[in-house]
DNA sequence: ATAAAATATGCAAGTTTTTGCATAAATAAA
DNA sequence: TTTATTTATGCAAAAACTTGCATATTTTAT
């Protein structure tokens, strides 16, 4: 539900193209959020219907032509309401615990094996997150205030994986224990 | 999509009704699983057609009746073979992030507000899952390993909300500065 | 005594998300 | 130089999930 939100969210820091908005979802957001490449699309036309959004297409030399989308006033206003709305915790659904659980259906080995393959995704999601901390730190003081709330969010990426890391350590070595 | 093996891995433990499901999904598993009660209830009628469960009407005493869902062969088979396939990586959306990301068009005490109420929630959420471990930490040698990789998906739960809260008091800090 | 919450299940309709297919040019890698 | 990847967008169908409604009894709280 809350797609429509994230996107306008988006578009009301920087006019965007839909794979703009992929991009920045697969390569710095997606430790808060995910979709895919149809999701986006759809919901950048149903936004456009409903006046929320208006597209301009931009030529690109070389590269296929862009539809750039931004904010409209009244997509503004309806971000400004639905931020003073409270949201529902984030819901979890996390297949490899369901499979840690019944794990006892499988061999050590298996369950060893996906768990470190799980852990080298996170290890190198941490790794990016890091970097784009250190870019961060790197602004003046000016700049790191206007980029406050952002940095809160990647912080929580940080966190949060660096966490997911600590867990898996222990998991391993009481599975292998 | 692994609703469907949430479920087996459930079953596979113990046979139980849609509403004892609803229950452990609720009361302990939320941390890693949550489903609405009519989502349960298609997907074990569903698992019944593909013969993957089996029901068992039971009556009570008092209360309405139950019936009772255990897993049949095929259905172990379903999930042995499910669990030697690698799983995805946990896709997040949270909108806390993404209204604290377009955080400066709503007021600071919205936001710290929000915050507030979540930490809540996830302060008491740390502590239920710290009473579960309490009562596993009470347990013999024996049954603990017995339990040990149902235990360590708690751990997850544990040190996840841990890690959460402590994100919560650094940005509040941050926002509150 | 009455109201609310918990126990227990389900249909129907709607929304959201995923999967499969499809196109087309440019650039980077083998 | 051929192949794979990246850039850029989209339709249609299927699957998954949510919301609204509906029922009926029991237990707990006020």
């Amino acid at each position: 539900m809350s797609l429509k939100h994230a996107i306008l969210v988006l578009l009301e820091t920087e006019p965007s193209s839909g794979y703009d908005l992929l991009k920045q979802f697969k390569n710095s957001l997606g430790y808060f959020w995910n979709a895919k490449h149809q999701q986006i699309y759809q919901q950048l036309k149903t936004l456009t219907k409903e006046q929320l959004i208006a597209c301009e297409p931009e030529e690109q030399a070389g590269k296929p032509d862009k539809k750039i989308y931004k904010i409209t006033p009244k997509g503004v206003d309806e971000l400004r309401s639905w931020l003073t709305e409270p949201v529902e915790p984030n819901k979890i659904n996390d297949s490899l615990l369901v499979k840690l659980y019944g794990g006892h259906l499988s061999s050590s080995n298996t369950l060893i094996n996906e768990l470190q393959r799980h852990q080298d995704i996170h290890q190198s999601t941490l790794d990016k997150l890091l970097g784009i901390e250190q870019k961060y730190l790197a602004l003046s003081p000016d700049e790191q205030d206007k980029f406050k709330l952002p940095y809160l969010t990647l912080r929580r990426g940080i966190i949060g994986e660096k966490a997911w890391l600590d867990w898996s350590r222990e998991a391993l070595d009481m599975i292998k224990k």
